[in-house]
DNA sequence: ATGGCTATATATAACTG
DNA sequence: TCAGTTATATATAGCCA
C-alpha cells in the first residue's frame, strides 16, 4: 500500500509476491502481538508459507472455481406445502451440522488436552511455553482426574469397613491443601481388587505430603488413567 | 497510531481498549485476508475476545501453574514385568488420542464444508472471499454430490427399461461436460418412487446444456440433500 | 456501546544497491 | 534474494453524535 494502490488479488509475478509475502506477514505478525499486549487478549495466527507442504490435493484454480460459481448461481427453491422448502431446510441442515461441528470442536479440545497431560507425564512436553488457555484447560482436566481419584477412594473407603489388615488406603486429613493423594505400598497394591487397575506410580515430589499412620512406601495412584481400557495397569 | 503514538502497552481504560480491540481485530483480520489473497497462502488467526468465555473458572495464572507445574515433576514409572511401563503406556495413550484427534479433524473439516456448501444454496454466503482450500475442499465435496447423483440415475435407468410413458430420467449425452444434470420434469417428478426423496430444483442457470428429446421443464436434482432424513423433499 | 470523522502513525509497493 | 529508502496507501486514536 504505498507508491502505488495495489488492486485486491494474486500477485503473478514470483518474486514480488514472495516479497510481499514476508513483508507483510511480519507486519500481520507485529499486529497481532501489539494486540495482543495492548488488549490482553489471547490471540494467534497461522500463515503457511508457500513452501510449506500445501494439499495442492485438486485442480485447477479455474476448474475448481467453475464448478463452485454454478453452485453459487443455484436459485432459491420455490414454496411447496406439506414440505420445508429449501432455504428452511438448508437453515435446518445448517444448524444441524454446527451443533455437531461445536459437539466436535469440544471433544477435540478435550483430546488435545489428554495428549498434552499424557506428554507432561512422559516429559515428552514441558510446561514451559504453554498459554494461560491451554493452562487452564490441562488444568482443569487435572482437577477432574484428580476428583475421580477421590470418589473411587471414597468408595473403596466405604468397602473396607471390615478392615482386615490389608486396606492400602488411608485418608489424609492433616493438610489443608485439597487434592491430598491417597496412597497405599505397591505390595499391598497388587493384592487388592480389580477396582485397582488403575495406575499406581511411585512419587518424589516433595510438595505432596505423604500422610498415613504407618510407614508406607509412597506409591500414588496416576491421574491420567481412570477412564482407559485394561490391561495397562503396573 | 494516530492523533498520538500510544505506547506498547496494556490499556488501563476498560472502554478505550475494548475499542481497541475492535478496530485493530477488524483491521487484522482483513490484512490476513488480504495476505491470502494477495498470496495465496493459507492463513489463519485466532484471538479471543474478552468477553468470550474465557475459562476464567479457575484460580490464578500462578495457582494454575503451581498444579501443573507439579504435574511436570512427576518422575517416570519404574518397570515392572508383564505390565507395560508408564512411559510406554503414555505413549500409546497419546497415539491413541492423536488418531482420535486425527479423525475428529477430518470430520470436522467435512461438516464445515458442508455448512458452506448449505449456506451457498441458501445464498447466505458468497463464494467471493473463500480461499483456495476452502474453495478445493468445496469441489470435491460438490463432485462427490454429483457422483452419488449420477449412480442414482443409472440405478434408476437401469429399473426403468420398460418405459411406460412417464419415464422421467434421461442421460444427456450431447456435451463434453462431466457433470451433465440428469433432468425431469416436476409433474412426473412427482409420480415417481420414493428414491426420488432427493430434492428437485428448478434452475436457470444458463451454462447448463438441458438436452433431451422432449420439451421439458428445467429442473435438476439438488446435489444437497442425498445422505439426509426424510421427509424433506420438493 | 456504535458508527463516523480526521489527523497522524504505520505499513508497505516500488525502487536502489 | 535481500536490506534500506521513499512516497503513498492504510490503519487507527481521540472525538463527536
Amino acid at each position: 500500500m504505498a507508491r502505488k494502490k495495489v488492486k485486491l488479488a494474486w500477485i503473478p509475478n514470483d518474486s514480488a509476491r514472495r516479497a510481499t509475502f514476508r513483508k507483510r506477514r511480519k507486519g500481520l505478525m507485529k499486529k497481532l502481538e501489539e494486540l495482543s499486549i495492548l488488549c490482553d487478549v489471547e490471540a494467534c495466527g497461522i500463515i503457511y508459507g508457500p513452501d510449506e507442504p500445501q494439499p495442492e490435493v485438486w485442480p485447477s484454480k479455474a476448474g475448481t472455481r467453475r464448478v463452485l460459481e454454478r453452485f453459487k448461481s443455484m436459485p432459491v427453491m420455490e414454496q411447496s406445502k406439506k414440505m420445508m422448502d429449501q432455504e428452511g431446510f438448508t437453515r435446518h441442515q445448517v444448524m444441524k451440522l454446527q451443533d455437531q461441528l461445536r459437539k466436535h470442536e469440544r471433544e477435540n479440545q478435550e483430546l488435545e488436552t489428554a495428549i498434552v497431560m499424557h506428554k507432561c507425564l512422559s516429559g515428552e512436553q514441558s510446561l514451559e511455553y504453554m498459554n494461560m488457555e491451554e493452562l487452564t484447560n490441562l488444568a482443569i482436566m487435572v482437577e477432574a482426574k484428580l476428583k475421580a481419584v477421590h470418589d473411587r477412594i471414597e468408595l473403596i473407603s466405604v468397602q473396607m469397613t471390615s478392615n482386615d489388615g490389608a486396606i492400602v488406603v488411608q485418608q489424609n486429613n492433616n493438610n489443608n491443601n485439597n487434592h491430598q493423594w491417597e496412597l497405599a505400598t505397591m505390595e499391598t497394591m497388587q493384592k487388592q481388587q480389580t477396582w485397582f487397575t488403575d495406575v499406581i506410580n511411585p512419587v518424589n515430589d516433595p510438595n505432596v505430603y505423604y500422610g498415613g499412620e504407618e510407614a508406607m512406601q509412597p506409591y500414588m495412584m496416576s491421574i491420567t488413567n481412570l477412564n482407559i481400557d485394561p490391561p495397562y495397569w503396573v
